[in-house]
DNA sequence: CTGAAAGCGCTAACAA
DNA sequence: TTGTTAGCGCTTTCAG
């Protein structure tokens, strides 16, 4: 493995002029450039990650502290990392992910204490999350992918719920809805101050209201269960409902199941649109779902972009920005039947459906189908 | 942030000495131990990673290296990460991932040559992969998750897909099921050479051929759209079908999406099995999936200590380990309909009751584990 | 525009 | 059982 003493060797020219030529931190000139560079092609020369940091103390890794449940990483997400993977190696960075839990603290602060990371984006961030606190105080510049209720002196780049929310809803009005219910995460996790939980939920609150109508929240666990149950709910408090929004991408199937089973088509009988959803997840549905597609690959690269900033100018501008997800309208999505609606007539249950009632539900969906 | 030296003045002892209470490379007296021990706590020390790394030439990191297409992280992948970041952690190691692509090899060279990594795992490996010879080109210890066509001199741990398919065509033919079909991965994949593809098609033939039965393999596009063409193609070739495995697991939506258009119910007239599937996303279908659940964090840990192993003790002994994936029976499988014999009977598919409530009770700890 | 040399904080001989 | 010291490979003053 050459080291820069070879190549400044091979060149005829001082170590410190290599490195010069690599940093660019003082001109040189062309001919001795050229040298160098010669030099270090012939000898196929990579600096040493570690001698460069230590000498330099800037690792040239930015940490992205990425917890993982078991649930996996959605698309979403995935787009999110490989935006921001792109920025830092464009910009001669390393990005790394790292699972490390939001709570567990002690993991954080080893990887951070040891002057291994230049600076960190933090994902999945919370309401109070202690990580913001650590990093600060260990002096690692941050970025929020998300919000913290308190984001005084805090860069953030997140999706505009507000927005996003108000665009669904205009959708769904547009089409001719008027009762639609919307399907939030579950109650423990709106307890927890998680704030997309928050946030759309007062989005919907404001938006319906906006239109002279009445919101109507159901918290759904998420799973295809929670899904079942909550659309249960939704139709007992609101028979007439002809649409459903759907912040919980997993409670979104149980849903479809759910209506499949009481034998209700879609869009035919109830509209789901989904929230922050991927186009990948959304065709996974039958039919595809209308959704709001979240700007992940864009929030990587600017929040990368961003965190750059503030390791070279110190401490400068904070960056605050919110991105709206765009609705792409699929098949999940259309005009209510006409008013006078018979949507639960006949011998669907107001109640849940038992699963046995559910295959002869969707026994007679289909058959009405081909008719 | 304090250095060696401040804590090996602080404790009246040499630097060497501190060195050495913390690699535990030579015997330190109980007392100096804890002398040294003291002043660190009282320092709040923390080793520089890049003097360490510099000086030893080890970086203490393991590099993860995770293609990351646009359809995200399953549940699988996910627990892989955090069983294998867990297995590190608890190594005094850092796990980072990093997404770079199977084809970026500059990317992957910049990574390695700049001895950032001890040593490194391979995801998403292809039966010729670029990534090994590059890395080993290089000197970088590897393990792969997964297998080239070649293993000669390589440790690996992947799935054990011929005792996999096994298992899941026992559980059909078990239940009754005389005509399955396979649902792999699509032609290109196949043609393209990807190992699990092949692997459970032959394991299926083999499989099926010692049950004296036909196999009969479908290709799918990896989406619901691929799925649902399956089942007709499918159902055009053997009109008796009472039964779908499925190794694709896009597709799996689209095939239960296509058998409730078709007005046939799962399982009363078709068993739907699916393969190295979470049980995250089994529980996404209605009916719950019936599924091989894949070993994922178990494979995180082995292939972890595996690659430590071979850091230490230089170029020790391979590791070539398979690991199956376990049956777990949801709503989705159960005996054919009695052949011939009709039997729409009353309200329902004949489900074995045991697995019914086995979902229940699963279902329930999983809302548990959530609130 | 270029070179010489002093570290960066730690590990690991070599000595005692 | 402990101390002394020469680097690891690079960056960055300080001189020219």
């Amino acid at each position: 493995m050459a080291t820069m003493q070879d190549v400044a060797r091979r060149a005829g020219v001082s170590v410190s002029t290599v490195s010069y030529v690599l940093t660019g931190a003082r001109p040189i000139s062309q001919a001795t450039r050229d040298k160098v560079h010669a030099a270090m092609a012939e000898l196929d020369y990579q600096p040493n990650a570690m001698a460069r940091g230590l000498a330099s103390r800037r690792s040239r890794i930015l940490g992205l502290l990425m917890p993982m449940d078991e649930r996996g990483l959605g698309a979403t997400e995935t787009a999110f990392v490989t935006g921001a993977a792109a920025a830092a190696s464009a910009a001669g960075y390393h990005l790394v992910l790292s699972p490390i839990g939001v709570e567990n603290t002690d993991e954080l602060r080893r990887l951070a204490s040891q002057r291994m990371l230049d600076g960190a984006l933090l994902m999945e961030v919370q309401l109070d999350d202690p990580r913001v606190d650590l990093l600060r105080g260990l002096g690692v510049p941050l970025v929020l992918i998300g919000r913290t209720a308190d984001t005084n002196g805090l860069s953030y780049v997140d999706i505009d719920f507000d927005r996003t929310v108000r665009d669904a809803v205009d959708h769904l009005v547009g089409l001719g809805h008027r009762r639609i219910a919307y399907v939030n995460h579950s109650a423990a996790t709106i307890a927890h101050g998680y704030g997309p939980a928050l946030r759309t939920r007062d989005a919907f609150v404001a938006a319906m209201t906006g239109h002279g109508l009445d919101p109507l929240m159901i918290a759904a666990e998420d799973s295809a269960a929670g899904g079942r149950a909550a659309l249960s709910d939704a139709f007992g408090r609101a028979p007439d409902l002809t649409a459903v929004l759907a912040m919980n991408e997993n409670a979104v199937f149980g849903i479809l199941g759910e209506l499949a089973g009481r034998g209700l088509s879609v869009p035919g009988d109830v509209s789901v649109v989904s929230m922050v959803t991927s186009p990948q997840v959304a065709e996974l549905a039958t039919p595809a779902l209308t959704a709001m597609t979240s700007p992940g690959s864009a929030l990587g690269r600017i929040a990368v972009e961003t965190l750059l900033r503030h390791l070279d100018g110190g401490s400068g501008e904070l960056h605050q920005q919110l991105l709206p997800c765009v609705l792409e309208v699929r098949g999940s999505s259309g005009p209510p039947r006409a008013a006078g609606g018979d949507s639960t007539t006949g011998d669907g249950p107001a109640r849940p459906a038992p699963a046995r009632t559910e295959e002869a539900a969707r026994r007679r969906a289909a058959t009405r189908r081909r008719a």
